[in-house]
DNA sequence: AAATTGGTTTACGTAAAAGTCAATTTTTCG
DNA sequence: CGAAAAATTGACTTTTACGTAAACCAATTT
């Protein structure tokens, strides 16, 4: 496995602007290691970052992203606010589930598109 | 069924602003009937709402949902516009699929952190 | 008549998530 | 070593999808 990254590296691999991700630092939802200015970045940031890109992709914002990645680094220590968290966490879910919905529905949506052009095409060819 | 809604109606169902409404209308993706100055919004006009409203959940842009809407009003009449369509039908449902199963992904992380949180619940609830 | 309710337009404001630009470093490599 | 390439910072700008405020009208209700 691979020690460093370089910020270029990852932004190709990810299709993300160095940007973007100094932003995400700037943000505290990574801590790349620094030789001098320059950021290193290691697999455990790499598999961060990819975290963070498919939560971006599901519509998640920044803040939440980075309420997950906190509990994975240490879970709140006060019972309410383990409470608070599991429901939040409980709601995320639904939303989820709804959104999964949503895009089940969606792609049901589109094949019909689909076929509508299909269709139109045939007319089309049949009439020149 | 109902002949017509208000708008507050209809922001009441689906937890939306008067705001939203007006500003799809003037995005020209709902066409509601008038009444003097008064907008009047038939089942149709409710329907699309709720696609509008779908489509924004799952992170689709004002620009992609009007994009859909036009192709079941009227699919465009040249083939290289129907061939283009088709293809960008095609890329969005790779997204779509994409996107759920980063959806799939996230809900078994959740699942994680759930348990993250009863486990360090039971460490406070033995410890106190 | 006054007040309330529900609707309208117009215009300006804003928050999130980057994009862009310019002015420095820093690093790399022949 | 020294120039080109890569990286950094900071400030400013942009886009999307509305929010908010002001000022108005029209139809009840009190």
């Amino acid at each position: 496995m691979k020690k460093y990254y370089s910020i270029t590296e990852l932004t190709r691999e990810f299709g993300v602007s160095t940007r973007t991700l100094r932003f995400y630092e700037d943000e505290g939802l990574i801590h790349p290691e620094r030789r001098g200015r320059t950021r290193l970045f290691r697999p455990a940031d790499r598999a961060l970052i990819q975290e963070i890109l498919r939560g971006r992709r599901i519509g998640f914002t920044i803040a939440e992203i980075r309420e997950i990645i906190q509990v994975y680094k240490e879970p709140p220590g006060e019972v309410g606010q383990l409470k608070l968290l599991m429901k939040r966490v409980d709601e995320k879910r639904d939303e989820l589930r709804q959104k999964r919905k949503d895009i089940d529905d969606t792609l049901a949506e589109l094949d019909n598109v689909e076929e509508a052009c299909l269709t139109r095409l045939a007319e089309i060819g049949v009439g020149t």
